[in-house]
DNA sequence: CAATTGATCAATAAATCTATTGACAACTAG
DNA sequence: CTAGTTGTCAATAGATTTATTGATCAATTG
């Protein structure tokens, strides 16, 4: 009559995908996987740790089944194991910036100078972009850009940005994304086209958020 | 120019609450705290574990901010953070049900005898209690019904039932619901309303995933 | 087929986590 | 104030997790 037995064995599997969460190594890569996939090589290089290292998080990760290997040749390519996944890491990180005040007082210590407060929000990027008004420019790297990006956006890596300062229009707003919420790309590429004279600002949230909600891509 | 710095210090936070879901034991008792707040030693007698040991799950919880305490004298009164919490852990336990096969395997090992296939959907759940067609039971255990319930809910715990069937309507359909997919009160109350004549079946899901999709309570 | 590239595996030492035990602190009631 | 109840704290031993190192494996290239 008691449910002991049952709870003993399911308890354990819904602890195998919070253990694959506790860690911060493996919440990065989880993270630069939500933007996309990507070779072991790529995520160790992005991380700044060890190829074994990183293989044997990305095999936790895939034991709690968070996400799934593709073999390319020599390479293999890791992959988000589907989009319940991303909701799961952005709920989190949800909590995370709710609940922990040390968040906020982090992203305000590391806040770009000269970026401003406006933000577009994601419901009032769509009509913006119909309008004509705005040019969208994605600021990660071109890897990502060509794995999905927002409708209508150009590829404007960040390290690219300052010598093709040209490309921008003068008079129409510049609305920059990147890989989300705490990503510092865009902020830095808004600060630097402001002081370049254009009309800038950041959309809030990136990528990730924008996938999350079920917006169309391409 | 990198922004290992500051990711250096982000990913630790957000793996604070990771962390916080990594125990299995840490997990049941999030789970109960979803369906109402308690005193420690309530939680001890539930889980089975030693009031020390659960008191010491309860602090790293807290730590990550998932639970808040409140003092009544001389007990301490444990309960969630807020709902972005209850999302996050159902969220979770949803990957690893869609991921994890042995989750399905599992329900499929403890299933109730005599349930029969019929589920009642939360969202026609309104409508059949509207037109008066059915009588809604809560079988948990009457401190959750106190703390909340399914609007026009009846509380019949689960081992009050076989004492109480002259209660109920022969005539109506019976619909039963507990703490969620993973309990199996309703289960059993159902399958025990029907070996002894009555129409009955279970609710989709139960309080937690009601309150989750904000739906109106008492 | 040998050499190279890319990733995993195995072993290990250091760090961390867990359950248990017993002491202690906060509060209530008499 | 004293005794009793409830919960936390501190110490500890055993288990688990982590990063590192070097060996190994799989696929491609010469």
């Amino acid at each position: 009559m008691s449910h002991r037995p049952f709870k003993q064995r399911l308890y354990p599997l819904f602890a195998r995908v919070g253990h694959a969460l506790a860690s911060d190594r493996r919440l990065e890569l989880l993270d630069l996987l939500a933007q996309s996939p990507r070779h072991v090589e790529a995520l160790a290089a992005e991380t700044e740790m060890s190829v074994a290292s990183v293989s044997q998080h990305l095999q936790v990760l895939r034991n709690a089944h968070l996400v799934e290997t593709e073999r390319e040749g020599t390479k293999v390519r890791y992959r988000l194991a589907g989009d319940d996944v991303l909701q799961l890491w952005l709920s989190l990180r949800s909590v995370a910036e709710r609940r922990l005040a040390e968040v906020a007082q982090l992203t305000r210590e590391f806040a770009v100078e000269g970026v401003g407060e406006a933000e577009v929000s994601r419901d009032d990027l769509q009509a913006l972009i119909d309008q004509g008004k705005i040019m969208l420019i994605d600021v990660r790297p071109r890897l990502e850009f060509d794995n999905g990006h927002l409708p209508g956006a150009v590829s404007m890596p960040a390290d690219e940005l300052p010598g093709r300062l040209e490309t921008l229009p003068k008079r129409r707003r510049i609305v920059a994304y990147c890989r989300g919420t705490y990503c510092l790309f865009a902020d830095e590429a808004v600060a630097l086209l402001r002081r370049e004279g254009f009309d800038a600002v950041r959309l809030d949230g990136g990528w990730p958020e924008w996938v999350a909600e079920g917006r169309a891509a391409e």
